[in-house]
DNA sequence: GTAGGGTTAG
């Protein structure tokens, strides 16, 4: 026997296999999208394509592989679909983010006079989250069918109406039920802390015979939102059970109030106190140790995710990239980055932003083609790195031609931090008038970052006539900002116009306007964190440090650095 | 016989 007989026998064989499975198997069975094809093949041969109960399951199966043409290609073809059918697809609509087709699918239902049946609205109402008036219809055809008093049904109105901010039409869904169980109450009171009335939400939550946890950990978060830090610890102090979700609900709540050490040490409470946490609150805690800098404990916090077998999810993932990379560990960013099983839009955006902080602009510029190639749309974020890291570069035509491309090939607008990316792009490789035209086609007021790029290319490229320019409109900005009186002085000075730098100090003393402060940066060693200024000789720790940036000194003279001593004055 | 549906942390 040839190779070719063994394929085509085994074919056969395979065929006669896909026939003799009992078709709800074989759909149980698809592991695969492709397999869906056979499968429904199999059915059309036997006619099961026209039994309900596996036309039902089938569209499930589609749904969960995203294949939702086929799904509805498929039931075109049933002569009676049943309720059951036509809620499995209304539902795959939704699923597959396609809304609109699902209300033309419930449309068509009622043509088919296919009583829908309570499930069918709990997947339009969600349908219809994104515009008032489909959800208001969607509501008329609750009331009209008789399930206006359904519980679950209402539940999801509340949220509907409180989506779109209509707060007390939420609340008057919930005093029309006449009946409600915990999920209403908490939804309600959810509602509430979105429309950040907390008032409301506890008066609510007070008149709940017991809270859940749900509510609490709900009104923890809203209280955490609104920076009431304390109310939010004496909440989390009085509930009588935790649960993971509270636990983490501090630890963001800490970390977005800037409150970083504390968000850190609640997880180590929590941990001690035997709760195990999981891909959620670790996200959290690495994302703290970024904004604090704290590499040590970042790798700690790492290992244990590691040791506890933690899914390195894409949350964990971009996490810790974003972690690696501010803390100055661009290697270890790129190691977990390329080890990602799965990389979403903040994974690349994480990494591309690590790249360009630290200097490599070409190979951010290779990033976002690699995303690219991967199919991960960029956003308006990318961008924003992307053009940082051609400015630090001085790459003018790739930045200009990665500009030009996010609004041609990806319909981004541009925000106020693009147009400052691309006016210091070409402010800083000396198109000033570029820079200046960019800047008055701009469909919204200019800030002081855009007058300030501007002007700090003026400096570089010695544009005493813009400068000028740039200099009037950052008075009426920043009026008390030193740092660009100090510019203009130093050109002034350049040019040895000593009367101008007169006249500028002059109005900086008649304002008040004391020097600059410097700008700190740090460094942790150990887990301690060590602040350094500018001409900082305050770290009498010891002599080596200063022997030791002389050397760097040194060296970066070695490698051909100038010191840019111009404009210090 | 079918569906696992509404609340809280990214």
């Amino acid at each position: 026997m040839n190779a070719l007989t063994t394929v085509s026998s085994l074919r056969r064989c395979s065929t006669s296999l896909l026939e003799n499975l009992p078709i709800l198997q074989l759909i149980k069975q698809c592991s695969s999208p492709k397999l869906l094809d056979s499968a429904l093949a199999a059915m059309v041969k036997t006619s099961q394509n026209q039994d309900c109960f596996f036309m039902n399951q089938f569209i499930t199966a589609c749904t969960s592989f995203n294949r939702i043409d086929l799904a509805l290609s498929s039931m075109t073809q049933m002569q009676e679909p049943n309720v059951f059918v036509y809620n499995a697809l209304i539902k795959g609509f939704v699923t597959c983010s396609l809304p609109i087709r699902s209300l033309e699918l419930y449309v068509r239902m009622l043509r088919d006079y296919v009583s829908p049946s309570s499930y069918t609205y709990s997947s339009l109402v969600k349908a219809s989250l994104f515009d008032r008036v489909v959800g208001e219809s969607v509501h008329a055809h609750i009331w009209k069918f008789g399930f206006c008093f359904h519980v679950q049904i209402q539940t999801t109105l509340i949220v509907f109406y409180s989506g779109l901010g209509r707060i007390e039409e939420a609340r008057k869904v919930f005093d029309e039920m006449p009946e409600r169980d915990e999920f209403t109450w908490t939804t309600m009171v959810s509602a509430y802390v979105r429309d950040f009335d907390m008032d409301s939400a506890n008066a609510l939550a007070n008149r709940m015979s017991e809270k859940n946890v749900a509510t609490w950990n709900c009104l923890i978060d809203g209280y955490m939102r609104l920076g009431n830090v304390e109310v939010a610890e004496s909440l989390f102090d009085q509930m009588p059970v935790k649960d993971i979700i509270t636990w983490t609900s501090m630890i963001k709540g800490y970390s977005f109030n800037k409150r970083y050490r504390e968000a850190i040490s609640v997880f180590y409470k929590m941990t001690e106190a035997g709760i195990v946490p999981d891909e959620v609150t670790m996200s959290t805690v690495i994302s703290a140790c970024a904004h604090l800098g704290v590499v040590e404990i970042g790798k700690e916090v790492h290992m244990y995710t590691v040791q506890n077998g933690f899914v390195l999810d894409v949350y964990i993932g971009s996490a810790l990239v974003d972690m690696y990379s501010k803390c100055g560990c661009l290697n270890r960013a790129l190691l977990v980055f390329f080890n990602l099983p799965e990389k979403n839009l903040f994974c690349w955006n994480a990494i591309i932003e690590g790249l360009a902080a630290h200097g490599y602009a070409r190979e951010a510029l290779r990033m976002l083609e690699k995303m690219e190639v991967e199919l991960i749309k960029p956003n308006a974020v990318t961008f924003v790195s992307v053009l940082t890291a051609s400015t630090h570069a001085g790459l003018v035509e790739e930045g200009q031609k990665v500009y030009r491309s996010m609004s041609s090939d990806y319909s981004i607008v541009s925000n106020i931090e693009h147009y400052g990316c691309m006016v210091a792009l070409f402010s800083k490789a000396g198109l000033i008038l570029e820079a200046l035209e960019l800047i008055e086609s701009m469909e919204f007021e200019p800030n002081a970052v855009i007058w300030g790029a501007l002007l700090d290319g003026c400096r570089l490229h010695k544009n005493l006539e813009i400068a000028e320019i740039a200099f009037k409109k950052l008075m009426v900005l920043e009026p008390r900002n030193s740092g660009y009186y100090s510019l203009l002085i130093s050109m002034y000075a350049g040019e040895n116009r000593w009367r101008d730098v007169a006249e500028v100090r002059g109005r900086m003393r008649g304002l008040g306007i004391e020097k600059l402060c410097p700008g700190t940066s740090w460094i942790e060693l150990g887990k301690r964190v060590h602040v350094f200024a500018a001409a900082d000789k305050s770290h009498s720790a010891s002599d080596e440090v200063y022997l030791l940036l002389d050397e760097v000194y040194e060296q970066m003279a070695l490698a051909g650095y100038v010191q840019e001593s111009e404009g210090v004055y």
